[in-house]
DNA sequence: CTAAAGTACTATGTATGGCCAAGTACTAAT
DNA sequence: ATTAGTACTTGGCCATACATAGTACTTTAG
């Protein structure tokens, strides 16, 4: 039990959910993703991003199309279906509820401290 | 993959946070805080709390002692010690980070939709 | 005085997802 | 042809939330 392991306890399906506002936002490709993410100060590694992004395919909450590129392979670039414009909905009244739960609670300890 | 699964996984690690929350602000006993949480509209069930409690505790970020009760066995009421007060402070600075991470991924949504 | 009900805590097993690390495949430059 | 760089894949590890069943003690009911 330290610090660094909590950390990373706290980041699950927060990661889902950042990404599928970012795939809700237009076509991109994990590299785009890894850039926006970081700039947020969210560090994701590919060995995250990857299998992540393989799974909310396989759920059907995601689609891609191969489109080429100048500079190297081709790219995977992708797109919300329907079913993942449903759960992103779903995610943001959880995630919302989440942050005001949690928030009721820490600022009651900074009231009675 | 479905929706309460995820709404599962973004909440570890912030569970733990919020307890010690909890428990900083005075001595308390499992009830208690199970009282806490649900009022703040975390659902949290004993088989969750208890193990989570005896991890921290183990881990020395917990100390407890046992108190008499009018009604019903004897309770273990919980205190910070003083490692469990400086994990609390990491945990608030990288919860801090992930909600302001977030919403700067959030946010940049909504402007562009 | 025994039996039932209630409170507080314990123990075990399962499933999930983030991460690490190594690996594949394709392109472009030297 | 070989090296470097980009994009994606795969397998295994670990910690935690949860379900479920169980222990121990106290109070109340018959």
């Amino acid at each position: 039990m330290n610090l660094e392991n909590t950390q990373v306890q706290m980041r699950k399906g927060i990661l889902e959910y950042c990404i599928l506002h970012i795939i809700a936002r237009g076509e991109v490709y994990a590299s785009d993703m890894l850039d926006e993410l970081t700039a947020a100060k969210m560090i994701v590694v590919e060995g995250t991003l990857y299998p992540l992004l393989t799974r909310l395919k396989n759920a059907g909450l995601l689609e891609y199309k191969w489109v080429e590129s100048k500079s190297g392979p081709p790219r995977k670039y992708y797109t919300l279906t329907g079913d993942g414009t449903g759960f992103l909905n779903g995610l943001t009244a959880t995630w919302n509820e989440l942050v005001s739960s949690t928030s009721l609670i820490t600022e009651k300890s900074k009231a009675t401290i």
